[in-house]
DNA sequence: CAAATTGCGCTACATTTTGTAGCGCGACAT
DNA sequence: ATGTCGCGCTACAAAATGTAGCGCAATTTG
């Protein structure tokens, strides 16, 4: 339930992909992992930008930044999907389903398969 | 299989909402749709970037133009989460689904329930 | 019919957001 | 002491967004 709100840019989705990629990582080593030839002070632009919207945090290690993501991939994703519930679904998931299935994002088969492996396959320790 | 690619900013975003809700409007008629106080032209501008984007067009009536999405709301919403599966999810729905359950977006009965229901619900005349 | 009105296409411009980076300073290695 | 490395700050141009004025042609009105 956190609040990722806030639009990610290009850039910033490419540097958070990295950090998502690569451990911890230093903004040097995240600007190796990137395709682009950006320049170090670049990096930590972009970082500080992504700690801002709060889609990363960093620990000091000696004199040297360590930085990560805060939430997986499909967190990020989740609440993504849940705004454009909001906003464009009126709130109802069922409506998103029906049209992903509607326009083949989904498979109905498989659709079904999962449905029925998440409703068996009990859960973790949620219920709380 | 539209590329509705393109992100809205929030002004947009509301405008596109009274087309969605006010079948073909009048610039004029969006205006009023909305709750911010803004200057027809300023209405058209956006209008204008709507249709740039692909989310909306316009018809001629007379010496009026009305406007109108393009595309349903839910379809638009497909189309960014379809988005958001590349983006996030490495391209898979079923992860995008799992992570949406996990962190209760879909509940496992209701996405049980809908499951069945859209596969024994045979296609109206898809298949294609 | 001349004047006021309406809707449109264009152009304009201030903000905000994004992309990209330089600078100077203190911690460290030489 | 002297470079060097990483950091925090500050800077700035380009793009996206918010917001609108202007002048013109079709339309309505006195």
């Amino acid at each position: 339930m956190k609040r990722t709100t806030k639009p990610l840019s290009s850039l910033e989705h490419a540097v958070l992909t990295v950090l998502w990629d690569r451990a911890p990582a230093t903004a040097e080593q995240v600007r190796l992992g990137l395709d682009r030839p950006l320049k170090e002070s670049t990096i930590r632009t972009i970082l500080k930008r992504l700690e801002d919207k709060g889609y990363a945090r960093h620990s000091v290690d000696g004199r040297t930044n360590l930085y990560a993501a805060t939430s997986a991939p499909s967190n990020v994703a989740v609440s993504a999907v849940r705004q454009i519930i909001d906003r464009f679904c009126g709130g109802s998931v069922e409506q998103l389903l029906l049209g992903m299935v509607d326009e083949r994002v989904i498979d109905k088969a498989e659709l079904k398969k999962l449905a029925e492996r998440v409703a068996r396959h009990a859960k973790k320790k949620e219920t709380h």
